[in-house]
DNA sequence: AGTGATACTGAGATTCGTTCTCAACCAGTG
DNA sequence: CACTGGTTGAGAACGAATCTCAGTATCACT
């Protein structure tokens, strides 16, 4: 990867990459900022929101937008991966999986994009969530996430 | 608390729909707004967000979180589809492709998620932003033309 | 008609995540 | 030492989305 010769290692950005690097969940923004606090306890938000787009847009750390409009979170592996989302709890797990490369192509050739990425995730239950499905409590480490209702009705007109 | 199945089809939420399905692209919410306006001018943008949500919990709708931290975007074509996102203008495009189902079950195996579902969004350059890349207005995204995972470019001072 | 129950609306306030502003603060260079 | 330019941090500002709540519309039953 690239290397930190072209950044100014100041230690607010070291203890951020650090914090980054340590997680090993998918951390949001203010979870990264909380977390730097414990050893950075002067460190600004706005130096912390700053710090991850300089390590996203210079490669050395991923930003993820899960999709379900809440904030976005930083992963420090880099490798291209993809992820599977509880309904649950808002974890994200890594998934490692093969990527058809023909799809890719596929899409590219009938829609006329130069295709440059993709972004894919699942959704589903994880298996904590799974076994306390009955359970309203939080899982385990829950942060109280999304309340996905599904309920389905019928808008009828009177007139 | 609002029980489902007793909603009522109010002017404004048949203004709402029919702006929704005469849309072809993939407007905001604001954009929806906006639009109902124009032939709804006392409506109010909490109606507006509140059919919206209404339409997608019930089935009309899709609410489309495309990844680019931008606010959500709503699709009258309730077909189980994906996209292809321009980096350059921003328009969102359908994409009519099967998805092997296989795939799905292998995820749901290896990672014991009970998988309901998934996001897929590509990015990269439509055709018209292609042909208007020698113009150097703006590239923000990766100006690599072949399929490349999420190109970074190398640090430039952001504005 | 009237009455009450319930759903819906709209204006504004509020929340939340993120970015911006700007004075102060280093780190180099000469 | 002064100069210069990147960096920081506190708070303001911003945009998206939700919430509050009084007022309104529509219902069921008389
Ligand atoms: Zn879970
Ligand atoms: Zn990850
Ligand atoms: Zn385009
Ligand atoms: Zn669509």
């Amino acid at each position: 990867m690239t290397d930190l010769a072209d950044l100014r290692l100041t230690p607010q950005r070291m203890a951020v990459l650090e914090v980054l690097r340590a997680a090993d969940d998918h951390p949001t923004a203010a979870e990264v900022y909380e977390r730097v606090r414990r050893t950075s306890p002067r460190i600004g938000s706005a130096t912390v929101y700053r710090t991850l787009s300089l390590l996203v847009s210079t490669g050395r750390a991923l930003e993820l937008n899960l999709g379900d409009g809440a904030a976005a979170r930083y992963d420090a592996n880099t490798c291209r991966h993809d992820h599977a989302v509880c309904d649950g709890c808002g974890r994200a797990v890594d998934l490692d999986h093969p990527v058809p490369d023909g799809m890719m192509a596929e899409i590219a050739r009938r829609s006329g994009f130069a295709i440059t990425g993709y972004d894919l995730q699942f959704r589903g239950m994880c298996p904590d969530c799974q076994a306390n499905s009955s359970d309203p409590a939080r899982a385990a480490g829950g942060t109280g996430p999304t309340v996905n209702t599904h309920a389905k009705g019928a808008l009828h007109a009177e007139a």
